[in-house]
DNA sequence: CGGAATCCCCGATGATACTG
DNA sequence: CAGTATCATCGGGGATTCCG
């Protein structure tokens, strides 16, 4: 039988398993990216009213327009963003989850809340492992 | 009190809610790279014996030695894995993950889980999206 | 107001060669 | 075998400007 991980099939050979190089992958790299995560999380705490534009864009300080314009394109075109257009003057737009946006929010809130509960220990992971490169090059 | 999303704090102000900019972001940033799933996914097919780098290597077939080098030395740095040298000739490296690199594991696979059931849709939607866009450009 | 177009910079990544 | 050093490349993303 075929062993997966993380959504990946895994072949064995005699040299060792082997990751197949797969589609989620550019699912994963597109969640992961700088700016997705937090305008998807933007929208889930408005769950019943869409969002507009520049209130998403004030929830997030240090986007710019262009980046908030290309990932809400981005999750648009991964149907996980609907997007309405109101040609007035000045125009109105505003967004919000799709369905699948939102079944999205409880596996991503799982990975979430690990980083929550175990950064602290990372960043001190970080210091310390800094702090023996330091004093291990000496020398310098 | 205070509101929380995708372990992020919440400012509620008049003109909406703010997400404060903090530090798991630059975990999330760095597991959602390109390779660093895709070594921990290879780390976590063996819980119980450490793995070679060039096991490691022939697992992830596009990755380049260095790429793996400096992946295995930031997981390090995060104490997610271990690192264990043998100054034998030729010289023998295994690594492993932590206790906290496996309490990690089943958090991640909530969320892969949810890409496995998911990109195949989310293809779906892009091909759409890509081909409305193109018959919208009729012109071109 | 929301967004497209342009210019530009820098960091992530790959290729290659060398070392303990 | 595992790792480092160096160089080249490519794309993400910021700043700015113009448009409907």
């Amino acid at each position: 039988m075929q062993r997966e991980i993380n959504g990946r099939p895994v072949i064995e050979t005699a040299r060792g398993p082997v990751l197949t190089p797969c589609a989620p992958g550019s699912v994963l790299a597109r969640l992961g990216d700088k700016w997705t995560i937090l305008v998807v999380s933007m929208l889930a705490l408005s769950p019943d009213t869409p969002m507009r534009f520049g209130a998403i864009r004030r929830g997030i300080p240090d986007i710019s327009q262009r980046m908030l314009t290309l990932t809400l394109r981005s999750l648009e075109r991964d149907g996980l963003v609907a997007r309405h257009y109101y040609p007035e003057v000045p125009p109105r737009v505003e967004y919000e989850l799709t369905a699948r946006g939102r079944s999205m929010l409880d596996p991503l809130a799982a990975f979430t809340g690990w980083i929550r509960d175990t950064w602290q220990d990372i960043e001190a992971s970080r210091k310390e492992f800094d702090d023996v490169e330091r004093s291990g090059t000496s020398a310098n």
